[in-house]
RNA sequence: AGUGGCUGUCCCU
């Protein structure tokens, strides 16, 4: 079971769903009745490549068959809904977990929903159904509390931010590196450079190693305020820590161009691509 | 111990 799951998920990962299909279809002829796994993984491979009806009729396979759709299953759904922006049908199908009592949601679940109202800008719903976690008795986790701390930046509700963050300590889950880079880029954005350059200060010695992301945030922000010498200095220190990345040329090229330092930007993007980095 | 679901950075929207 564990092996033809593993290979079914494979294939539906690399949007191979004719491949998962046709090993799932020797398996059965041979007698192998698929489990909620197999089902789940075919209908999270269907709606990766946007074949909705396919997912559908997995979903009603299920229902009928002998495997029963569990919590997982839901949260896919749930997903879906989500990333079509319509997180009032994500909430009215967690709604219905319970209501049906098919299964209780789970962290990931409300992790799905929440992480969805904060990007439509409903985050004192996100906020209240953080406290329904709370008194529900689901744990919380670190994707929790970041999903909701860039929620209140977003809505500009700085107070809400830093409550939540100051809320991360000792049983509660520990600020990540995520949790560090979405503040880090709020502050860049509003222009405090010198806030966030302190809050860098802060994450390493806690003993969390700025990524990446975070210093891709950090460049950015000095660009914004047309400090491109500063952002080139960033960007020297992380050659050989943790790598650039496209973004990371795409944003001292952007920097460049709003200087109206044009020859300096295609130096970069040539380096870009002479690195193997393909510019998107 | 081992199979399925969630979070951070550019541009555009």
């Amino acid at each position: 079971d564990y092996t033809l799951n593993l290979v079914i998920n494979c294939f539906c990962q690399l949007n191979l769903m004719g491949f998962s299909l046709s090993v799932l279809g020797k398996f059965v002829k041979s007698g192998y009745a698929p489990d909620t796994v197999t089902m789940t993984t075919l209908i999270k491979g269907f709606l990766s490549e946007g074949k909705v009806d396919e997912a559908r009729e997995c979903y009603e396979k299920m229902t009928r068959g002998g495997c029963k759709p569990d919590a997982i299953t839901y949260t896919i759904l749930i997903n879906e809904f989500c990333k079509e922006g319509n997180s009032t049908a994500a909430l009215q199908l967690l709604r219905r977990m319970y209501k049906d009592a098919i299964c209780e949601p789970d962290l990931v679940c409300y992790n799905i929903v929440i992480e969805s109202l904060c990007k439509d800008g409903l985050f004192d719903d996100a906020l209240s159904l953080f406290s329904e976690m709370v008194s529900k008795g689901v744990n919380q986790n670190v994707v929790t509390y970041n999903s909701l701390i860039r929620g209140a930046c977003r809505a500009s509700q700085w107070k809400e931010a830093s409550r939540l963050f100051n809320e991360m300590v000792d049983p509660k889950p520990s600020p990540d590196v995520c949790t560090f880079s979405v503040l880090v880029d709020m502050l860049c954005k509003e222009g405090k450079i010198a806030n966030a350059l302190g809050l860098l200060k802060i994450m390493v010695q806690r003993g969390v190693k700025p990524d990446r992301v975070t210093y891709n945030s950090l460049m950015n922000g000095y660009c914004l305020r047309g400090e491109i010498d500063e952002a080139m200095r960033i960007f020297d220190m992380m050659v050989g820590s943790c790598e650039t990345d496209v973004l990371s040329y795409n944003i001292l090229v952007n920097g460049y161009c709003k200087l109206e330092r044009i020859n300096e930007a295609f130096t970069l993007f040539e380096e870009m691509i002479s690195k193997g980095l393909i510019p998107n």
